[in-house]
DNA sequence: GCAACCTTTGAAAACTCTCTCAACGACGGG
DNA sequence: CCCGTCGTTGAGAGAGTTTTCAAAGGTTGC
C-alpha cells in the first residue's frame, strides 16, 4: 500500500515507464523483487540464468538490470560483458554474497554501477536502483535526492538527516526505517509491511523490532518537539506533520 | 441493502466491471464474500482448491484474487506463483489465520499485495480490496481515498477523520463503524447489518455493541454540532446531513 | 584483541480498547 | 397518561497492544 507516486517522477526521457530486468535463480527472490519494482511503476522482466538474461537484454532493452553475481553455471563477468555489448548505457545493480570477492566488484562498480550484499532489504535495493537511474538521467528533476516531511529533511546520498536545521545522527537501521516512513508520509504502515520493506528478506524475527526502532527514532527525531511519528493502535505507524 | 454506487467508480480502464476471484475451501465464507463483492458491483467467481483457482485464473482472468493461504492439499506459495504466471498484474489479498502470522511469509506485502487475518470483518476485506484495486490503477479518480458526508471527511489511508476542519481521534472499531456509515450515507442500516459488516464473522456478542459504539461516535463526531448520526427507532441508524 | 556500538530478544509495566452489566431515559401504543 | 419496549449512557473487568527496561550476541573500527 505504499505510495507509487513517490517515485513516479522517475521516468524515461521519452515519458515511458522505466524498464528493469531482474536476473536471479531463486524464484522467491525474483517474485518479491519484481513485485516491488512493478509497484514502483516500473516495467519488469525476470530471467533465471545467463541465457535468458541475454535474450531479454536484446528483446526487452531494459534501462537497468538487477543481477545476481553468483548465478550457477554462469560467469558473472562474462554475462555482464554480454549485456553491455547489447545495451551500452544500461545501469547494473549487483546482488552479491557478503563474503564475495569484493575487489572484483569494486572494480566493476567504478563505472557508476552499484551493488548490495545479501541479505538485503527491499528498500535498500529500491533506493540504490533509484539512485542509479537518477544519475543516469532517468529523473525528470535532476536535482539532489532530498526527502522532506514538515521540518524533517533527509539527504539520501549524504545519509544526512536534520530536523529544523539540527542534524540527527542515525544508525543504519534507523536511517532505513525513517527513509521508508518519509517515502510514505501520511499513510499508515503496518508493522508487517515495514518489516517486509526495511528488514532483510530472510529476517526470521517478529514485528517487535519495529516497535523498538520506532521508539529509537522517536527519541532522536521527535525528542521534545511536536511529534511527527504517530502510533495508530492495532494498525501501525504513520509519519506526518501535525497540521495537514 | 448497501449502496453499490459508493464504489462504482472502481472500474477497469476499459469501462467493464472489475473481476474478482475468491479462493477458499469453506463454502460459508466464499458465499458471504462473493455476495458482498457482487454487491460492490464486481464480477465474482469462486474456487475451492488450487486446481480450480488456476483454471479460473486462466479463463476468468480476474483483476484481483482473494486467496486463503491455508488451503488443504495446496501450497499457497506455489499456487500464487501459478496464478502470477498466468496473470502478471493481478492483485492478491491473502486470508491467513491469526497464529500463522508467526511464520509469516516474508515479502507478501512487498508488491501491491496485502493480507487480512482471520477472523476478519467484511468491511475490512472490502476496504483492503478497494485499496489494492485503486492503487493498481482500477480507479477512475486516481486521487486519494476520501469519503465525504456533509462537513465530515475521512481519509482512509491516513486513517484521519475531521469534521468542519477539526480532527477527530477514533479507535479502530469506531473508525470501521464510521467508515461503513460513510460508505452508505442516507441509508438506514439495521444493527444486524452493521454487526455483519463491521464486526468479525465469528463475533458471538449481541447487537448491543452497535448501540454502544454509535454512542461513542456521537460523542466524538456529533458532539455539540448538528447531528449527522440519526436513530430510526425499531429499524436502525442512518448517517446524513440535516438538510436534504 | 579490545572497546564501542548496533541489533535482537525477552520480560514486565503501562496503556488503550472492547465488551458486559446495569441503570436510566425516551418514545409510542393503548 | 401510564406502561412496556427500545435506546442511551456510565462504570468496570478483562484482554490485547504498545512501550520500556535490561541484557545477550554480533559487528566494526581502532
Amino acid at each position: 500500500m505504499d505510495n507509487p507516486s513517490a517515485s513516479s517522477h522517475l521516468r524515461r526521457p521519452d515519458g515511458g515507464s522505466v524498464r528493469v530486468l531482474v536476473v536471479d535463480d531463486e524464484p522467491d527472490l525474483t517474485d518479491v523483487l519484481s513485485g516491488a519494482l512493478r509497484y514502483e511503476g516500473w516495467e519488469v522482466r525476470t530471467a533465471a540464468d545467463g541465457a535468458g538474461a541475454l535474450a531479454l537484454a536484446r528483446d526487452f532493452r531494459p534501462d537497468a538490470v538487477v543481477l545476481d553475481w553468483m548465478l550457477p553455471d554462469t560467469d558473472g563477468l562474462a554475462l555482464l560483458r554480454g549485456i553491455r555489448a547489447e545495451l551500452e548505457r544500461v545501469c547494473v545493480l549487483f546482488l552479491t554474497a557478503r563474503d564475495a570477492v569484493e575487489d572484483r566488484i569494486a572494480g566493476i562498480t567504478a563505472g557508476g554501477d552499484d551493488y548490495v550484499t545479501k541479505p538485503f532489504s527491499l528498500e535498500e535495493v529500491l533506493a540504490r536502483l533509484r539512485g542509479l537511474l537518477r544519475r543516469a538521467g532517468m529523473a525528470r528533476d535532476a536535482g539532489e535526492n532530498r526527502l522532506v516531511v514538515g521540518d524533517l529533511v533527509m539527504d539520501e546520498d549524504a545519509r544526512e538527516v536534520s530536523r529544523a536545521g539540527t542534524a540527527i545522527d542515525l544508525s543504519r537501521t534507523e536511517f532505513e526505517l525513517l527513509r521508508y516512513l518519509m517515502r510514505n508520509p501520511r499513510r499508515v504502515l503496518s508493522k508487517a509491511r515495514i518489516l517486509d520493506h526495511v528488514w532483510s528478506y530472510d529476517f526470521g524475527g517478529r514485528a517487535h523490532v519495529v516497535e523498538l526502532y520506532i521508539s529509537y527514532l522517536r527519541k532522536k527525531v521527535d525528542a521534545g518537539r511536536v511529534p511527527l511519528i504517530h502510533t495508530v493502535r492495532g494498525v501501525g505507524y504513520v509519519l506526518k506533520p501535525e497540521a495537514p
